[in-house]
DNA sequence: GCTTGCTCCTGTAGTGACTACAGGAAGTAT
DNA sequence: ATACTTCCTGTAGTCACTACAGGAGCAAGC
């Protein structure tokens, strides 16, 4: 039973975020002391750490929820975990797509611009339509 | 002299998306009929249309505020504009790579999942660590 | 025994860029 | 006169934290 700052430390996820995180329902209240510290199990620094996973590869708090959910649950249940996955894909695809145009968009607009114009034609662009 | 609902209808900025570039002091407060009501001028839908366009370029608030200005100031600061734009390419592209990357990542991690399995093989990915 | 410094506690407010009301007043159409 | 629409102000909610404020407890050194 190891205290919060510990548990930050071994999961990677802040303090503050921890409490953040009890407090919103995405972990279970943790265990106290008698001086009313918080006591953290090692099962309780696997579900920070699943949770931190789950954000680096980009999912909402409610879709790492939903697979702390499914890991708890010990049934393992793979195609809800591919979907959730695969829903995900799609969207971090689609998120590609719609930067690419923006990229492409604001070459464009630039393409024409040189330090020496008087008047910029950007500017100009972004002031018609 | 147009009212705050057809200013949103010949710009594409919402009503209260217009009131609260106002709040935020993003545009200048405009006219004021004698029933308190606001009246925009062309030139007020010509910049909430700048503020649009440069958002859905994907610039900050903040930046489209500084595009504003330097449209407003008339000198056309070609240079300016365009070190903005470029600064904004760099990061659209650093979030492109970075999508890329989780892509990828989320790829590999389904890559075993079987509607079949027994245990979750990107679950078990995910927990260890 | 006392001070210093660390960790912890609760509760609140701020971030970006809106969006969604609540509750009311004024204008327009029938 | 009534119904409908538009407008007003002000506040709260979104997401996922992050940053305090203000206080309590505990360990180590003097």
């Amino acid at each position: 039973m190891i205290a919060i700052g510990e548990a930050s430390r071994q999961s990677g996820v802040g303090i503050e975020t921890i409490r953040y995180y009890e407090r919103e329902g995405i972990v279970p209240k943790p265990a106290r002391a008698a001086n009313n510290r918080r006591l953290y199990t090692a099962r309780d620094v696997g579900r920070l750490r699943l949770l931190k996973r789950c954000r680096a590869l980009g999912f909402s708090l409610a879709d790492a929820k939903t697979m702390l959910d499914l890991a708890e649950q010990g049934s393992d249940d793979c195609p809800a975990v591919k979907a959730l996955a695969e829903g995900h894909i799609a969207e971090v695809r689609r998120k590609i797509t719609e930067l690419e145009r923006l990229e492409a968009a604001l070459q464009e607009l630039t393409r024409n611009c040189a330090s020496g114009n008087v008047s910029c034609p950007m500017l100009a662009e972004l002031q018609d339509a």
